[in-house]
DNA sequence: TAATCTTTGTTCGCTACCGAACACCAAGGT
DNA sequence: ACCTTGGTGTTCGGTAGCGAACAAAGATTA
């Protein structure tokens, strides 16, 4: 794959338009984005906005205790950084690569002026938006109502979605930390899931076997947040 | 207060530069917002915008069983149907009046056309939007990590920060019904505050006497919530 | 090969919250 | 004056998830 149309492998650029792909391309740098790294931190201001290709972001709130709960999950559809183009400059939020991978970023100056553009760059970027609030609203009511194994199966399918293949590199105690529950709570949902057939895992690698299965057992939220994402950004974007 | 300037009472309103100012006054149309009043449903695209004065609308998931979760919360402060410039004209939730009072609205089309210009308006909204993104992320995190009282407590001071004065029409059923939990839970933490002092209430009216103290019992959620939107609107908005 | 670290499995008591059922009382209509 | 309705108080058993502590097995290093 030639490097220039690598960086289509993100969504949202292979949608933009031909006279701004023309003009983003020299300015985009491809960046690897190894496991943990933190690409924003809360109250700090952003220097480049980010474009996941084959990595996984996670956007998550650490409490004033250390405990951190996951808000919303960026991937190959999406980018890092709304506050950018939204205006506040920084949210009180924490973006973390959860699934080590490649990527690719721009200068936040670049970007704002691009956005400012007010063109069809600034009416995907809002879509998008929209649909990660989506994805936060129904963070906060899955939450609220579902059990954890509920969730475990949610979050896998999440992931599942960013990445090519079936197969997750995560520690039980990542996953905890991202749903904000223990760990040992997850070991139990992930061995039932196993038992069913499911899933099979060792040692922080998960092969998902069974995706259907993991439909059926996890709650609506999943379906309401991936439906809400076809809309706002189908797989064919035309201008 | 003469009718033309009771709008600006809703304080995205009060914000806007003169031009624009003038230019909505003879197209924005006064509304009564009685309680339960639904101002948009989950997937039906939006009719109109709207700009609370004295009334609070919850925005809110029901969920296929029927129980619900609040995701956020919008008084004076700002506006109802950010879905509407963000491009995808409907959303997953549901927007309904929590607390009587009044508002106003501006017809979708005018609103997008005022948004096209890309101008003041947009960068305005835009930041009204991200302070709306902090606190369904902050709904989110509260949600998996606080205990009922806490929330109890960051739910009154929200809904305070939204009227004027000190008292709130609503009944227990309904708090619990947004705050997703059952209401015999709101009456046990409803009577620790008001046996410590802090509120007093009697069938549907609810009176704080000391807000401090529910301060100091709330999470962390509310002060983060209210200083993002501090952060992002400022009382006095420089063009 | 031994020593250590990481990841996963298991147990125990505890607490917050749930669902259900019911009692009480104020307000308002007839 | 009665009755209905709506809002609140109380209780009881059940359970999901918590915190802590510890065991076991695979992986890594010495």
């Amino acid at each position: 794959m030639p490097r220039s149309s690598e960086f289509k492998r993100n969504q949202l650029l292979a949608a933009l338009p031909d006279a701004e792909w023309q003009r983003w391309l020299p300015m985009l740098e491809r960046v690897e984005m190894p496991l943990g790294q933190v690409l924003y931190e809360s109250g700090i201001a952003l220097n480049y906005m980010y474009f996941p290709m084959s990595a996984i972001v996670s956007l998550l709130y650490v409490m004033e205790n250390g405990s951190s709960a996951e808000i919303a999950v960026v991937g190959r559809e999406g980018l890092v950084g709304v506050s950018l183009f939204m205006g506040g400059e920084s949210t009180s939020s924490r973006a973390v690569v959860q699934s080590a991978g490649f990527g690719c970023r721009l200068k936040s100056k670049v970007m704002k002026e691009e956005f400012d553009r007010a063109g069809p760059v600034l009416h995907l970027l809002l879509r998008y938006t929209q649909a990660l609030l989506t994805q936060m609203a129904q963070t906060a009511v899955c939450n609220r109502h579902h059990s954890l194994d509920q969730q475990l199966c949610r979050w896998l399918l999440l992931s599942l979605d960013r990445l090519e293949g079936r197969e997750l590199e995560m520690t039980q105690e990542l996953i905890a930390n991202m749903l904000g529950v223990r760990r040992e709570g997850v070991t139990e949902g992930a061995l039932k899931l196993q038992k069913s057939g499911l899933i099979r895992y060792a040692r922080g690698h998960i092969t998902v076997l069974d995706r259907a299965g993991l439909e059926e057992r996890t709650c609506e939220c999943y379906a309401v947040v991936k439906r809400e994402y076809d809309r706002l950004l189908p797989p064919t974007l035309a201008f």
